[in-house]
DNA sequence: TATGTAAATGCACTTCCTTTGCATTATTTT
DNA sequence: AAAATAATGCAAAGGAAGTGCATTTACATA
């Protein structure tokens, strides 16, 4: 089961929720893609993301990945028009300053637009 | 109620999810309060913030505000300890680069972390 | 290989939050 | 006052995350 979810994953270049992982494994109980995806989360292999649509989508991190906030925090990108998130890796997040007092640990940013498929359609 | 509300809001200093705004108002359906922010989210009186807990929380928008992605977007801090999310309205979200193709239409970004209260205890 | 132990799975159920349909009540307009 | 419009309350639906427990499967080792 971890295998064919860890490939399921590696092949989307879109993060997924629960649900579409449970389109695509109708014969799996969803009990079962779920405690396997937060075994993933749990272990750095899978990021979660929430992208302000209410349901919490999955992405494999990148090789090498430790879920750091200095050096692995990437940009998501939402698309308002066919509704995919994608992970913009090379987009890191640029140093947030906040006011005195204030101790950031974690930091979510989510850019909702237009994607570069919808856009060029 | 519209006015109720809205001085419960402008009264707040920080965001309220829809259950504060029940327990503000004992008296009141949940739907009315429901339909009441969501009149004023519609009006850009109120603006929306998903901090990550899963629950919307609400606020309201600067004296002037359009909800502008140029000049309204502004960061929001969740604290980790105490759950209140605060709107730092003065700290307004940097210029984001996407790649080639995308068009960002809203930016939503979350510190999460401790705020100034709790880290002074 | 047999058997005991630990891990994985499936089912049912709970909880929380958001949203909607519809009947009723209140308010505004003519 | 009558008609039209808007606001409210109740009930219920729907989606999604999470949990308890019994059962099945896999694994280790005697
Ligand atoms: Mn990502
Ligand atoms: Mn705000
Ligand atoms: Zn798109
Ligand atoms: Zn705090």
């Amino acid at each position: 089961m971890r295998l064919l979810i860890y490939k399921f994953l590696a092949e989307k270049k879109v993060a997924v929720t629960l649900s579409d992982t449970e389109n695509a494994f109708v014969k799996a109980d969803r009990t079962t893609l779920y405690r396997t995806i937060k075994t993933f989360v749990e272990n750095d292999i899978v990021h979660q993301i929430d992208d302000g649509t209410g349901t919490i989508k999955y992405a494999l991190c990148e090789v090498g990945c430790s879920c750091d906030i200095k050096t692995d925090l990437h940009l998501h990108f939402y698309c308002s028009n066919c509704n995919e998130t994608v992970c913009l890796t090379d987009h890191k997040i640029p140093q947030i300053n906040v006011p005195e007092g204030f101790i950031s640990e974690n930091v979510n940013l989510v850019v909702k637009g237009i994607c570069n498929k919808c856009s060029s359609m």
